[in-house]
DNA sequence: CCGCGAACTTGACGCAGGTCAAGGCGCAGC
DNA sequence: GCTGCGCCTTGACCTGCGTCAAGTTCGCGG
């Protein structure tokens, strides 16, 4: 997945504005465990994952850090409402493993939507893409018990499972660490019955 | 509020685009508990709020009404995801009083979209605002208690209090109306309490 | 003006999931 | 290769909120 597919899954962008949008991308890396943007502050790039895994949390006060998602290769990140609206940000955005990703700068992002029509028609798209998405999260964090949760994430996500510790695992579904243990024994153990006897 | 100035709030509309743009709105009135746009269907227009109120909900299939959001005057309204996306609506859009409205199609609203670049602007400052809107209240799920929300709501939005049944405001806090009842009942004790021994 | 149904309240009770505490296990650093 | 520290698990217990079941009040249609 490169940078340029990843946009054009949303919106094409001709080669003549590629040809002056693409060098303003630039590499970095942060190491497993590294902020890369600080929740308070404000936040000067949008981000192109290219390996890694990063996740997003809001800091809340008593202590507790709600997970809100994670990104990993192919995906955009950074917190989107500092970068856009110039306040601080809400959450926090740290690499979960060793990262490379891809950055702009805001002044280099915003100078290019003014310019190219077709990069503010694809920056629309991926905001009703991703407002969409988490309409539907929302509903499920409403409506469906703390099993549900995590089965549609494994059928849905199963990679995901892998790639981050269950802790933040458990709480972007809005649970605690134990009771995701208990959810994931309890499945297990269904899992093996349903298997163990129905095997071919 | 008129339809102008509550565009001209998020991006400026010239008056040569406002003159093309406006004719293509047309008021519409539906009365109380008249189902705007029901959910499964398509979502054929986007509507501005002149006068009542609705509500819009995802119909659980145990039968719960999950209230999502509300409008009154001022606001725009209808189901976005399906507007935007052509998907079928997931959410159902009723009045819960006597309501006018005007609305627009969406072949006139995606239209002018392609021939005015600031109303696409304008449309890309909207969902930005909502999605950002809906990302702080998804944390407030996750964080507060219902108590807490609750008193969130009565300072942020005292007048949703008058407007709309209790049953509603009680889904949309994610409670039950049983616990939105008692939920007021312990702060009114408070308030009492506050209020009669700490008087002038 | 009356009566009925919807909305709200109140009480009794149950349970999903949180909290607290104690191990076990695996891996990173010395 | 050992050691210490997160992470995951497991058990015991607790509690906020949901569920169920009566009332009570109020607005609206006949």
């Amino acid at each position: 997945m490169t940078l340029r597919s990843a946009f054009e899954r949303l919106a094409p962008i001709p080669d003549d504005v590629w040809a002056v949008f693409e060098p303003a991308w630039e590499p970095v890396e942060f190491a497993k465990g590294v902020r890369i943007t600080q929740a308070g502050e404000h936040e000067p790039y949008l981000y192109f994952v290219l390996d890694g895994v990063q996740r997003m949390f809001f800091p809340h006060p008593d202590g507790r850090e709600i997970v809100l998602g994670f990104s990993y290769a192919g995906d955009f990140s950074g917190v989107f409402d500092s970068f856009r609206t110039n306040e601080p940000a809400l959450s926090t955005l740290q690499a979960l493993a060793d990262s490379q990703l891809l950055r702009i700068s805001k002044a280099d992002f915003n100078a290019a939507l003014d310019e190219h029509r077709c990069l503010e028609r694809w920056l629309l798209t991926f905001t009703e893409r991703i407002f969409f998405g988490r309409l539907k999260r929302e509903v499920h964090l409403l409506t469906m018990s703390a099993d549900e949760r995590y089965l549609r994430l494994l059928t849905q996500s199963p990679h995901l499972i892998q790639l981050v510790p269950q802790k933040d695992i458990a709480s972007y579904l809005g649970m605690t660490p134990e009771t995701l243990s208990r959810v994931r024994r309890r499945m297990g153990s269904l899992r093996s019955r349903g298997t163990w006897s129905s095997g071919t």
